[in-house]
DNA sequence: CTTGGCACTCTGCTTCCACGAGTGCCAGGA
DNA sequence: TCCTGGCACTCGTGGAAGCAGAGTGCCAAG
């Protein structure tokens, strides 16, 4: 059905459409690329990829514009990724080396990816479940009131309120500390509940009804619903492309102002070490129709970018993947 | 010069083009509010008005807009600040109390400021260097390697790691966390430096140079610049006022994109008790001038909203106060 | 299977025109 | 002195018409 031919025009009028914006025409196409056939001949192959559904008309005499479908094919068959050039890996390194904590190191990661891809860029907080305590600190900020402070091996730091029934004593609370603390340094969340099962009855009576309202805080607040965290940056790169969005601006800022919507866009990934692309209709969420989502898993959590369908995607899956290298290394090593 | 009933006239018009975003006529002004005159005499009015700079033409057989100084009059002298209704009052406290922590305080402010104006929010965290020490962590992550957790009494945490020189002990690092513990506990960071100027000295000498590289990421990186963050939400309320901003959007994002854009909005802010208003051009920053800002303290920071200077300002004035409030009495309580 | 030719169909742009909103000004009246 | 009705004028908007250009689909010949 598709012969090699036809699948170079299709290369082709993807290509082209990317870095112009306008819908390609036979011609035009046939001198560009250097095709070696007429444009009556780009003509019959473009009527087949249209009959394939891999391209359409926006109307009678205008040029082809690729469908979602057809960007489908380019990324999986017609492309390969762009390595990113030894100044700009370097330049990455650099970057990301600056910075001071975690909190630094997504926010620098969200202006890296949006700059090098021009696009909106998401990056995922190390997931909380799949980290290990390395640290477990009660603050005692009021005779019934304490802080819970959860630091991670990624550089997580969860802090939690716990307001407590009666009063507690410095003594009692170094008690708790060093219980929980023994319990659960080097342990996963995923293995809290099990290290933690036991404890109201390993411990002296009096401290009992104190340590059942850490522990449900921990329980509930850490564990059985995790908090996710995203940062996202560089919205700005999708008034550049005002003309791919008509009037769907608007429901694609919205989507993008949800933490839950962002989650689920870098959390389909299924396997994480692979880039995965998600192109318009491909994806589910409300609102994002009209764009497409490059992502990739880092190790701890994922990060992505998101734009038009009009895309880069070679670009973008390279940039991606060696932002996410450099994070995970980055990450796993402090 | 400028009598009641201008001013009235002024008044109608800032309140019916922040309505209708069209430019307004003297016929429909003079039907619509009860002013009690002709158009003709409404026509006088703006033409005193126009002279006067407060109002302009788009183009000759147009209605009046304001201009910039027109809405800094109104703001100054022509409306008063529209206060939210009590069920709006309690559902933002109920909402507010709901938050576990301080990042959930700040995601929350945002999200309901830029819900009750339909504007873009901004909301400053706690100021570090106005806060006080509630709590200071040193954490062994490594033989030659600390976490220094501060949290403070805003609830803000703030880590460093600390590379030193050569390995210390367990021993040691408890030593230290003792020191600095007493020294920093119930001190600002601005008292910091005196508090802990002498402490090289007053150490066991073998510690010296442990204490000198924990002291210097301290001062440097919590006292000399303590990091300023802010939260921001709603820009998808940009969109709305697509007609408000021609082609202007691109770099109101991008100005948007920037902490220390977003910083200088809200640290323009003086008298930390009243409502701040900056309109259009008003605004030194590149890319804002044709918005306006409304800011507020709210004790440790600030927080404000950002719209076209075709804005409610009462409604905002109102929001913006009332939210400020409500986020003082948490983060001082808390 | 490829190619050149040709008729056809759109869109985008320009021009033109009529409409209507709104203004500015003036002269008369309170 | 100020307000008011009247009137001529300006100018942007919106629809109709026409034109040029790009691009297509199809066909018959190589």
């Amino acid at each position: 059905m598709l012969d090699d031919r036809k699948l170079e025009v299709l290369r082709a009028i993807v290509e082209d459409f990317v870095s112009t914006n306008e819908p390609v025409g036979s011609k035009a196409l046939a001198e560009r690329h250097g095709l070696g056939v007429s444009p009556a001949t780009v003509r019959n192959d473009m009527a087949a990829l249209e009959d394939e559904g891999y391209i359409t008309h926006p109307h009678t005499s205008a040029g082809r514009i690729p469908t979602d479908r057809g960007y489908r094919l380019f990324v999986d068959r017609l492309s390969q990724v762009k390595p990113l050039s030894p100044p700009e890996r370097r330049a990455i390194q650099t970057f990301l080396e600056g910075a001071v904590d975690l909190d630094d190191v997504v926010r620098r990661s969200v202006r890296l990816l949006s700059q090098l891809t021009q696009q909106v860029a998401v990056v995922q907080y190390p997931s909380l479940s799949r980290a290990e305590v390395r640290h477990l600190e009660i603050v005692h900020l009021a005779p019934n009131r304490l802080l819970l402070v959860l630091i991670t091996d990624s550089g997580r730091v969860e802090q939690r309120v716990v307001e407590l029934h009666g009063a507690v004593s410095d003594e009692d609370v170094s008690v708790i500390r060093a219980l929980l603390g023994s319990r659960l340094h080097g342990a996963t969340l995923l293995d809290t509940p099990a290290k933690l099962s036991d404890l109201p009855d390993a411990a002296p009576p009096a401290l009992r009804p104190v340590l059942t309202s850490v522990l449900s805080v921990v329980l509930a607040s850490l564990v059985d619903k995790p908090e996710e965290r995203v940062a996202i940056g560089g919205t700005a790169n999708l008034t550049r492309s005002a003309l791919d969005f008509p009037r769907t601006l608007r429901p694609v800022l919205e989507a993008l102002e949800e933490q839950v919507v962002l989650l689920r866009l870098l959390g389909e990934v299924n396997d994480p070490t692979t880039v995965h692309v998600k192109i318009g209709e491909e994806n589910v969420v409300e609102g994002l129709q009209s764009t497409s989502v490059v992502t990739v898993g880092y190790g701890a959590g994922a990060l992505g970018v998101l734009g038009p369908t009009r895309m880069d995607y070679p670009g973008a899956i390279g940039s991606v993947r060696a932002v996410a290298r450099y994070v995970g290394d980055l990450l796993s090593g402090a």
